[in-house]
DNA sequence: TCAAGTTTTCCTGTTT
DNA sequence: AAAACAGGAAAACTTG
């Protein structure tokens, strides 16, 4: 790699990426930046214009590349030679804040710019040494301590725009307590523009991503611990790409308490002992409260959404204040965690909570008319067993994760279960729908429905709410990826199909039949793990850029 | 209406 | 032991 990269120049649309960061969330930035992408293909991608996230980043990196590249290719333009310079400095930021090892590689050979979005899994440089090799210290160095670049011009001092996702959509709460009504407007207009790539479902950062922090790790269920891992994987700055989350997938929060440091560091090779030590202090060096009760459900045809929040604000924690559960020192390392005190939760949707007619924002900014995704639209008749055709409420529950005895609870009153049905086994293959949708919900379901299986897997891959939370990549260039919630992301895909069965061994199973199809291939000896063909990922990149 | 393709469901057995 | 995998069979569903 040689020459000097030209010098960087602000431009109008930075200007307005900074003035969103602050409140918007990961899915309102994004779609921000699809927005300007228009603008983006004329000039070469800066990457290091986009602060603060580095998923986003990568993910938006490969739209940029590739939509750069077209545009100068269209227009017959010649393909600036550094054009990689610039995904190296993006990359090196993003392997220094501690996400992933791979870089994109620069070449003014033909073929290599052809796939110039693609991702190299080479190495990167990891030190500012390197970087000052390199010189682009200028543009997006980082610091040793892997935590911040140091170009002001770029970075946000807003502790708002430099918070990791978890943060971000933790302190939704406070945010909206705040400032409910400018909060939520602003969110609305920010959020998800471009229904064709951002799905209408709620984020898995959602507050219930922090429902862990609410009791004792003995009392865990397995997303909780999920939830812990990935919060504390932020916090830590560890390397997603080394940490073995899958490990951590059936385990709650009992059976982690049961775990010695050994057992840590048999199921998590490289931070099993740092998170066993921060794992302990959680579950011996601290008090909780019994949480009272929890509203389960909420009928949303009485809700007025700013008095919702700002109800809200009277019960939900305080967490824009909050220094987090492992707040750092100086030394960035983190001090021992310290929980508040229990305040009721009057609802917080879960990560898989679905609603027609409505779809979540992020964090507790709960509901914003959905007219606008149909790529996403959750079906009709995907009701709750409470639910009605004038009162509709909200699942706290995914069906296939732990579910509260009796969903209908909080409205019935604790009314006498009858006594289960007895076992019948249901005749084979798939069930008939048991109504007709009407013809504005069939003309819906059928765009939902030419969805298939495989794409719909890779737009998850592609999108940073699910990525890595649900799933990641191992080698994106190889089309190599892996399960990270696989049960999760069978919810996700039964919603689309309007099925609330789906589950990750029927998934599975569909996915297998691609085997024989060339769209996968078989990765051996590896669990949750699987791989697109070269054609499907030809296909699914061709699908994107016709978008 | 039909055939082909796709997905879902259930199943048994195997591997990790 | 449990989860994940493998793949056959049958049925439901979509699409052209």
């Amino acid at each position: 790699m040689t020459g000097k990269p030209p010098t960087y120049q602000r431009t109008n649309h930075v200007e307005k990426y900074n003035q969103n960061m602050p409140t918007a969330g990961t899915g309102g930035q994004f779609c921000s930046m699809l927005d300007d992408i228009e603008h983006l293909s004329e000039h070469p991608p800066y990457f290091s214009e986009f602060p603060t996230h580095e998923r986003m980043n990568f993910e938006f990196a490969d739209i940029l590349c590739d939509s750069y590249t077209d545009a100068a290719r269209s227009q017959k333009r010649p393909l600036p030679s550094d054009l990689g310079y610039y995904q190296d400095a993006n990359y090196c930021a993003n392997t220094n804040k501690g996400s992933m090892n791979r870089t994109c590689s620069m070449s003014s050979d033909e073929n290599q710019l052809e796939t110039i979005g693609d991702i190299h899994y080479n190495n990167c440089c990891t030190n500012e040494s390197d970087l000052n090799q390199h010189s682009m210290k200028q543009f997006n160095a980082c610091n040793t301590t892997n935590r911040m670049c140091n170009n002001n011009d770029l970075m946000c001092n807003s502790s708002d725009r430099m918070c990791n996702n978890v943060e971000r959509l933790c302190s939704t709460n406070d945010r909206i307590c705040n400032n409910p009504e400018q909060q939520l407007c602003s969110n609305n207009e920010r959020t998800c523009t471009n229904a064709n790539r951002i799905y209408n479902i709620s984020p898995p950062g959602s507050p219930d991503v922090c429902r862990w922090r609410n009791k004792h790790p003995e009392n865990w269920n397995s997303k909780d611990v999920l939830d812990w891992l990935f919060y504390t994987a932020e916090k830590c700055n560890l390397e997603f790409s080394k940490l073995h989350s899958e490990n951590f997938q059936s385990i709650s929060g009992s059976d982690l308490c049961k775990l010695s440091i050994e057992d840590f560091e048999r199921i998590e090779s490289v931070y099993g002992r740092m998170l066993y030590s921060l794992f302990k202090d959680l579950r011996d060096g601290l008090s909780f409260s019994k949480p009272p009760d929890v509203t389960e459900y909420i009928d949303l045809d009485d809700v007025d959404v700013f008095e919702n929040a700002k109800r809200s604000q009277k019960t939900l924690y305080h967490m824009n204040s909050d220094p987090g559960l492992y707040p750092y020192n100086n030394n960035n390392v983190p001090e021992i965690p310290r929980y508040r005190e229990e305040i009721k939760v009057e609802r917080s949707p879960g990560p898989y909570d679905f609603h027609p007619g409505f779809r979540y924002g992020c964090g507790n900014q709960p509901l914003q008319p959905m007219h606008d995704f149909p790529h996403f639209q959750p079906p009709h008749h995907r009701m709750n067993p409470c639910s009605s055709p004038n009162s509709q409420f909200i699942r706290r529950f995914p069906s296939s994760m732990s579910q509260p005895p009796n969903r209908c609870s909080m409205h019935e009153n604790v009314q006498a279960q009858p006594p289960p049905p007895p076992i019948q086994r249901r005749r084979p293959g798939r069930p008939r729908i048991k109504s007709l949708p009407t013809d504005e919900e069939a003309s819906r379901e059928k765009k939902v429905k030419n969805q298939h299986l495989w794409e719909f897997i890779y737009e998850v891959l592609m999108n940073p709410m699910y990525n890595p939370q649900y799933v990641r990549w191992e080698n994106q260039r190889e089309g190599v990826f892996r399960f990270v919630q696989s049960e999760a992301v069978a919810q996700l895909w039964g919603s689309l199909k309007n099925n609330d069965n789906m589950t990750y061994e029927k998934l599975s199973r569909a996915m297998r039949h691609y085997y024989k199809r060339g769209i996968l291939e078989r990765v051996e000896g590896r669990r949750l793990v699987y791989k697109f063909s070269r054609v499907a990922m030809d296909r699914v990149r061709e699908k994107r850029h016709s978008i």
